[in-house]
DNA sequence: CAATATATCAATCTAAAGATGTAAGACAAA
DNA sequence: TTTGTCTTACATCTTTAGATTGATATATTG
């Protein structure tokens, strides 16, 4: 298979100037990757990659001076089609998470075997996302808990169960940034009908004011947009 | 290995009757586990896992009945320590990622060899999460979708850059459902210099009232309380 | 049928929010 | 030094929001 394809372009940034020979001498004898690149720098690693547009890169995410994570982002916004497989010291569950989340196409660690880098190449060059085993477990460890809290509060009382139908739709248009005149002319009703419905709402959401009714709403899962706390 | 635990008592969740009967068989087979029940309704079968409280579940998540994404959330919420595995016969990545979202510890397709699923079986009793590789490379990829739009929201001109360090305390304090009075005594300032702050921050975020204004910075990642668009 | 919940609307009042203009002191940059 | 920005503050005014009470019509349900 591999060997009818044209060979995929490879771009190295690792300030690791030893580490960075070893993966681009790995890479050479590979018969479907040529080395287009390498770099300590971060900075100059986006540089190469918006000249030679590579076809893959190899981050190192572990840089003291400038953030690998950041020069992903920014590699990222080009919307180049630059696919960036993330290179690790470390199995941790944050930076797995965020390297997944910023558009990594992979996540491997220095440790692992050459075999591993070079397979997760082959599944990236072929347009797929890959992740060690291993670390797809971390990272899933890592994903559910950041569902747990939202779990629990949406399995407490909800307050928003008590609301009637007709409340829904108002508490709807108030999380829109409507205020009364506009829901009133979007529901067809007078606007002293939707103060006795936004009162109601009050009462039944145990707020005081409208922000509050729209942050609740907001929090507690109401359906329009549903919201969920994943920090960055 | 295996050998020297104790089997795992297992729970099978199915609505199709045949495949129940297939996959009791092919679990029999396996030393290390044991069927402890079976059942082809959702509803049965939580209480099933209250009586039972097996190990692990297979949870079959495409039942024209009941709803086995709801099952699973159900049994997460009893907090026993159930491992849920999902079986379905859709590779659908919004699926596999709401079923991993609401804590499901593995996603196997029943078009699978039998070997995945006990694979599966063994990787959960070991305490890890599974999803085979390509479902894996499904699920970043929905995942990572997920984000793009606030990636690229956040790209744009973002009018929060515009605020100056006392407005995004204001905003800050807004975004919590504090009136005047409240931001006033927090910030130990007057209430004529809250106003002022508040209406600069309208301006800025071009809106008309502080609903707008904290929806704006819900939406616009602002710092505070990140929230991330993933429906659920 | 009677009781209850919901949806509609109005009047009234107070409090809060918002718009606008002005201005003084602090501080940093040109 | 001057210019500009930021933070603070006040006065004034208009509008909106919110609380409360009461009323009617319509389903729904026991």
């Amino acid at each position: 298979m591999r060997e009818f394809k044209r060979r995929s372009r490879v771009l190295l940034i690792d300030d690791n100037a030893d580490h960075l020979r070893g993966v681009k001498e790995l890479i050479t004898l590979e018969s479907s990757y040529e080395v287009v690149g390498t770099t300590t720098s971060a900075n100059i690693g986006i540089n190469l990659a918006k000249k030679y547009r590579p076809d893959i890169i190899l981050m190192d995410i572990n840089m003291p001076e400038k953030d690998g994570l950041q020069a992903i982002q920014e590699i990222e916004k080009l919307d180049m089609g630059i696919r960036v497989i993330a290179l690790s010291g470390y199995d941790d569950a944050d930076l797995i998470f965020r390297a997944m989340k910023i558009g990594a196409k992979g996540y491997v660690l220095k440790t692992m075997a050459s075999a591993q880098l070079i397979y997760a190449m082959d599944e990236v060059a072929a347009g797929k996302i890959y992740l060690p085993t291993a670390l797809t477990s971390r990272f899933f460890e890592y994903f559910q808990n950041s569902f747990k809290e939202e779990a629990k509060s949406s399995s407490e009382e909800n307050l928003l169960t008590y609301l009637t139908a007709r409340e829904e739709e108002v508490l709807d248009l108030l999380t829109q940034g409507n205020n009364y005149k506009g829901i009133a002319g979007k529901l067809f009703i007078s606007e002293t009908t939707v103060k006795t419905h936004v009162n109601n709402i009050f009462q039944k959401l145990q707020v005081n004011d409208r922000t509050q009714a729209v942050l609740y709403a907001l929090n507690n899962g109401f359906a329009n947009r549903r919201l969920s706390k994943i920090a960055v």
